[in-house]
DNA sequence: GTCTATATTCCGATAGAC
DNA sequence: GTCTATCGGAATATAGAC
């Protein structure tokens, strides 16, 4: 791995683990044996690789999309949790919490690369959910999107939360949101 | 107002809008007019503020429950989310999930004192849902501490996604969480 | 309780050699 | 691309006067 993505790689590690206020550049040359003047030739200010891990989410979760595009929309919305149960077990929480948190206290160029990473996923996950009810495989009243902001600010959440209270509640969590997403037999069809 | 009641106020302000790592004891003083030591007279370290801002939610999140005691479960839940929709007011976000994200970086004290508050917290909400289901007002299937998880998460995130994408989708949010509740006349009533 | 003054450490960032 | 060296600033915290 070229250094480059080398450090994209441990800052976005230390910014889900830590928050972006709490590593440094010398956290990450340390990680990579080389000096923290070496990473800032890499990325002269904090808040460009800031931006440069978000960009990296952003062809992430496209890269997602596009590969499931032919799948039906619950393996679809599977392949979408399946990205905060790799957080989870990592113990890192995901990185829209992470700088939802300290977003005014960053650059603004970096606040904006996270708007643009959150309408993109909201957009996808609206469109699986869309996609799910009108196949007959999901169920739930009201619009798509809202139930998008449902879901997400579930598994944010429990990325959070189950620090404090344990694992098991984040299975629970995520199972009670397929549940109900299926119906799981206990809930008759929505008129839509 | 005494000036330990201001210092501890004015951090959980800033504790919240910008984080834990993002605020220093510089920051309050200025606030206060007074210097930096004057601050540390009043709490030794920064963990022992940390402690203090949240003991203070936990009386605060006590008076609420006591204060709450007789009404009916609805109304219970309404002053339960009064104070995340207080906190989306002034754009800050909830104290667990700013606290959650820094867990890592911050004093053993203070992971311990925010592991009493979430069970305090949970314990309170289930038992709310718990009353309310069982009066016929409230409907959901599974636990009742699974339905306050999913609910707890729901506002917690709906705080930090809604800096990003608007105050009108905390509102979709929070609708969406009562109408769920309490069936809005789409939902038939659940088998428990 | 608040002040001045200071010790120590770390941070983001840059200049210039190799 | 990485290094040494360093700047300016800010953070947490403490000693001791008032």
């Amino acid at each position: 791995m070229d250094t480059r993505a080398a450090i994209i790689h441990i800052g976005d590690t230390l910014l889900r683990e830590r928050g972006y206020n709490a590593f440094s550049f010398t956290d990450i040359s340390r990680e990579l044996d080389i000096k923290n003047a070496s990473v800032h030739y890499h990325f002269p200010t904090k808040a460009s690789l800031g931006v440069a891990i978000i960009s990296e989410y952003e062809k992430a979760f496209e890269d997602l999309r596009k590969e499931s595009a032919g799948a039906p929309a619950l393996a679809k919305l599977r392949t979408f949790l399946k990205v905060y149960i790799a957080a989870r077990g990592q113990n890192k929480i995901c990185l829209v919490g992470s700088l939802a948190t300290d977003l005014y206290t960053v650059d603004e160029a970096m606040q904006q690369a996270l708007g643009r990473l959150v309408r993109q996923i909201l957009s996808w996950l609206t469109a699986i959910l869309e996609e799910g009810r009108s196949e007959g495989m999901f169920f739930f009243s009201g619009s798509a999107r809202t139930k998008a902001l449902l879901v997400i600010t579930n598994m944010m959440a429990a990325l959070q939360l189950t620090r404090v209270t344990g694992k098991k509640d984040f299975q629970e969590i995520k199972g009670a949101i397929i549940a109900d997403l299926i119906g799981s037999g206990k809930r008759i069809k929505q008129k839509n």
